[in-house]
DNA sequence: CTGTTAGCGCCTTCAA
DNA sequence: TTGAAGGCGCTAACAG
């Protein structure tokens, strides 16, 4: 009842396991024409499947890639696991998924099933935490890539490094430029917007958040503005819609002062979290960007279609999987030539470019 | 510099291979608890990570659970597959991911992948196809999936059954009600619309389309309607903004001859066509639902936020890629008491409950 | 309760 | 070029 296995099939082309072996999987020596023929035969009339976790037990390689997300429902992972995969496809691997919610602590476990599994890289995409109550968490998660590391294992971070990981080799971090675009999109912003400027960011310690946020009041620095007000909630829309509820009462308690008042202007720090903000405005009867502008963070390609259209900060997510990914592959893995020149091996993994992306939602028009 | 194995492990702990292994890993006869503890410092010191590979082998089960998706960046299949990683986890299993873009060959490739990996268990996301160039595809899909469920591996496939899969036993199939929904919705959405209906659909041959495209026909003929005019295109947002150009051509045309002409009501078969052709429309200059009508289906979450809020049929997901998922796990894997009832085991792997929604795109009002 | 003995299916030296 | 032998790391029968 089990899957045929290569001796079956060896035994029926009257060959050695060996020879079947040797014909079946890439090897260096090719056996005659026509003993491979025969053993193909009968490798087909079986229908053999190799057993790739004896292969991989034998060759201590699994060709497996894993993938550590917060949540894969969020278009934003989904994006990168898109990419992820078309990389792991070129390296002719599969992708392990591991979803964690965010916690330090499972991540913590799913390196180790990774690890279990002697995938052969890993790429973590959530975003990285310095919360109190992640310490510890973070400590072992930096400990377990370490030890991954340690065994030869590929790491690629997405965004920041897990704090406190000391790995030496064969450890790759995506630097996403979140503080610096987040900047150029409050420069950019503030060139039309006289009024105040409020941020809706996610838990603090969140780094991607906090980046976001630092680099959106360097911006406003830097054009001579206040600092924005903070609003911390949840990193997700349900989080925006909240933040998003105070401040539609703020703004209709003003409107409704009379009195002149200059129009808010509203980053949320990612682009679901602003949908949410949007939503909320929306819900108490504010329309977007009559009684207050809002911008958001990612470019979400399903939110693309949202009116007022979304101004936000175009991030190549796709891109990112990919380069996560092809900066943990083995080099000279399969591609033809192999440069000599290591300069680029010292670089960083690969330099991601966002764009800022004005649309109307932070148009000046009435 | 390669990790650490059992037997290093067992031999700093002074106990057998044999021993260590009953300690480390779930066991009948648990060692003596001095032994035990002994075994577990060591296995910490050495920061012992078991080999799943080897396990594996030995144990012929390798804990992993294949999801088959179209594209995993589109809504729709991130959120089944969400589901599918619950489930999984549930199980204690790893969720291997492939990315077949919809082709049979392709998700042949993938079964195999899976089979060599020894998945326990194969969810099957994508919609099926009979498309003529696919019919050799199929064939092979379901040749390799019967060869895969006769070597004792379980499938489960959202939707229809693999054309000509024959498989014997473990092979489970989720039904969703398409067609009866989408009958539902046109009964629902002629009560209130005298006008023409059109539908917009994927390309003929996809299963899901078809089914949506009937359902509704047969919808529209029980409410005594004609039956609606479909068009075709590729089964994505493309597809329905093509679609959506031509409807509004169309309807633009309707407008300026003058006289008077019932307002379009436009199905497409789901929510990101929907989209789509709603983005053509304004596109256009048309607002909806004040030139026309405009229904979905799949209610993605992430499309919730649209405005004018989408009619569509709610379709759970996230429950689906459970369903699936759980119907392939061997019964009495890990829950506490089990059932001798088998009758349950005899029904469809589950039953899915949609719900016709409707929303603002639909409304009369002008 | 513990240790010993065989494999699980494959790859890879090594001889032939 | 081909075959034989050993081992990858672990578990599952047996013995003790």
């Amino acid at each position: 009842m089990a899957a045929s296995t290569l001796t079956e099939v060896a035994r029926l082309a009257g060959v050695s396991p060996a020879t079947a072996s040797r014909v079946l999987n890439g090897s260096a020596r090719k056996p005659g024409p026509d003993i491979a023929e025969r053993v193909r035969q009968a490798a087909e009339s079986l229908g053999y499947v190799p057993n790739a976790q004896a292969q991989g037990l034998a060759k201590s390689s699994s060709g497996l890639i894993g993938l550590i997300v917060h949540d894969i429902a969020d278009p934003y992972f989904s994006a990168i696991a898109r990419g992820v995969q078309e990389a792991a496809r070129e390296q002719r691997k599969m992708v392990l998924l591991a979803t964690t919610g965010g916690g330090p602590a499972e991540e913590k476990e799913a390196v180790a099933a990774f690890a279990a599994r002697r995938a052969d890289s890993i790429v973590i995409a959530g975003s990285r935490s310095r919360r109190p109550g992640d310490t510890e968490g973070n400590a072992e998660l930096a400990a377990e890539l370490d030890r991954y590391c340690r065994n030869g294992g590929r790491v690629a971070v997405v965004g920041h490094p897990v704090v406190g990981a000391t790995a030496p080799e064969g450890y790759h971090v995506v630097q996403v430029p979140n503080q610096e675009l987040a900047g150029q999109l409050a420069t950019e912003l503030a060139k039309d917007w006289d009024g105040k400027f409020v941020i809706i960011g996610g838990p603090e310690g969140l780094f991607t958040s906090d980046d976001r946020i630092r680099g959106f009041q360097e911006g406003l620095e830097r054009a001579g503005r206040q600092p924005a007000e903070v609003l911390r909630n949840s990193f997700n829309r349900t989080g925006g819609f909240e933040a998003g509820l105070q401040l539609a009462a703020r703004i209709k308690a003003e409107q409704s002062e009379g009195g002149e008042h200059t129009k808010l202007c509203i980053f949320a720090v990612n682009d679901v979290m602003a949908i949410g903000a949007a939503a909320a405005l929306r819900a108490e009867g504010l329309r977007i960007p009559r009684d207050a502008a809002i911008a958001g963070f990612d470019d979400i390609e399903t939110l693309r279609d949202f009116r007022p259209a979304l101004s936000t900060v175009r991030l190549p997510l796709e891109e990112i999987g990919r380069i996560a990914t092809r900066a943990t592959g083995r080099p000279g893995g399969h591609s033809a030539d192999q440069d000599k020149d290591h300069d680029q091996e010292l670089e960083p993994a690969g330099t991601i470019r966002g764009e800022v992306t004005l649309r109307r939602s932070t148009e000046v028009a009435a």
